[in-house]
DNA sequence: GCGCCCTAAAATGCATTCATTTTTCAGGCC
DNA sequence: GGCCTGAAAAATGAATGCATTTTAGGGCGC
């Protein structure tokens, strides 16, 4: 799927260290969009499709800030974001708002944007907000899990334990993905999936390194709690399944936490300020 | 302690059908604040005291709707909102755009803002959400309770039942209210917190009628599971709590739920579209 | 050399202005 | 009378401009 936005599509910054740096100089005619503004003649056709600046600009500083381009601690350079989207202050002010709602960003009074620097406590209570939202999901689902929907997601199990089986990490965590969403799916309260959206933004951020390759133990646990997770949602057993569902991610946190502080064992690094 | 604001504060609509009405003319030197841009000198004198306008704005109208002052369903008069404030429409414009994430309005393309109806689909969610918050900070507080924080719940749980006792609804509800935050606060997890508000904002504009008075039934069943609640926390029982607390809920939406179809049946309205 | 003060440059907050879209409503047609 | 048409008015989205605050340098004294 093709890139439907109006804005320009480039590298933002190199730098981690916090100081924004421009990876080229600012040239209008080569990267970015022509100003869409009073000025020149706003091309009629196909322009904004999904609809309105603001919108576009949230989503793509969400990916920004997601993905790291943005890097965490880093202040958000307004002036050139707004050169590299070919878009005036006002949407970009509009959108930092709102991620500043969200929890990406903090809004310094007078002094800018940053990305929010996710620390361990931070990341621990992002995990354990995910457990409750998760554990109500998992409740939820077995008050309305209709057969169809168990069906889908045992499939998805099985597969899931090939892949296991076949030490397949990639397919392993792409299904495991995959209930996890069916079940907050199948909740059926577009309040909790949008929150639960919210929140994986979050998380997704701190780029964890569940690797577990280095954690048979892991791997094999969290295979088991998945086997009680289809069980109890088999049994449609709510408050069996909440409880499982947490401890499930407190463990997947407390796995990548490990990894984390064996990692920094082996490499001491600064960047845990 | 008194309005520190900057901002003028007056009644802003009167009509609950959704088409707002000015309630009186607008005239700057009544009501609103001088316009405090480049025009007239801005008083250098403590103006803006707590910060910048966005945020005075943002609590402004989160006010106004939870509050009910900007009625469900209203168009949110973006330019009358203006004058009211004495801002210009910048800052209102990121104030709305942050209540959209929130919740709290939607955002029609081209077509303005209006204030987020509140059906009883989405109330049932929202309930649900709360619940499972709720069940969340249950778990954590038996994880981090000190004795202090506990007997302080408990010397709450003790003067409800007073209140219960002498069927003092006021008394009983601000208890309540405290024991409820207390355990999210006692869950030592700012996120959860932060949420945790914002849902409640999100409800609190429900204005249910619980009333308990009408509903002793449900009046004494509270009570008895405020009981329970205490001894799984008294037990650090997180598990269990945390199910109480989600029952509790559960049960508290349902009784709502009840009285409000039973002053429909007994006076039809025409305002849930 | 190091720190302090002062000035210039940049960044920020907000107001204002411009271009478009939507809405309103008067007039004409059926 | 009701309904469509279309132009004027209002509202919205975004850009630009101005005032203020913050930051960056540079000169000065210690």
């Amino acid at each position: 799927m093709a890139n439907t936005s109006t804005l320009g599509r480039t590298t933002l910054l190199d730098r981690q260290d916090g100081r924004s740096q421009v990876v080229a100089p600012f040239d209008p005619s080569s990267e970015g969009v022509p100003p869409r503004g009073r000025g020149s003649g706003t091309l009629p056709g196909r322009d904004a499709p999904a609809g309105h600046l603001h919108g576009e600009v949230l989503t793509r500083l969400r990916d920004y800030i997601v993905e790291g381009e943005l890097p965490a601690g880093a202040r958000v350079p307004e002036r050139l974001l707004c050169e590299r989207l070919g878009i005036s202050r006002t949407p970009l002010r509009e959108a930092l708002k709102v991620l500043a709602a969200e929890g990406l960003i903090d809004l310094l009074p007078n002094r800018g944007a940053r990305v929010r620097r996710l620390d361990e406590s931070e990341l621990i209570e992002l995990f354990d907000v995910m457990g409750g939202l998760e554990a109500l999901a998992g409740r939820l689902a077995c008050e309305n899990l209709t057969d169809v929907d168990f069906d889908a997601i045992e499939r998805l199990h099985h597969e899931m334990y090939g892949h296991y089986l076949r030490r397949d990490l990639h397919g392993y965590f792409a299904c495991n993905q995959a209930i996890h969403q069916a079940i907050v799916t199948a909740a059926r309260n577009a309040t909790l999936s949008a929150t639960y959206a919210t929140f994986a933004g979050r998380v997704r951020r701190a780029r964890y390194s569940a690797n577990l390759d280095a954690d048979r133990d892991r791997w094999g646990e969290a295979m088991r709690e998945h086997e009680e997770i289809l069980d109890a949602l088999h049994r449609r057993a709510g408050a069996e399944l909440s409880d499982i569902l947490f401890r499930h991610l407190r463990n997947k946190y407390r796995s990548a936490a490990r990894q984390t502080a064996e990692r920094v064992q082996a490499k001491p690094v600064h960047d845990l300020t």
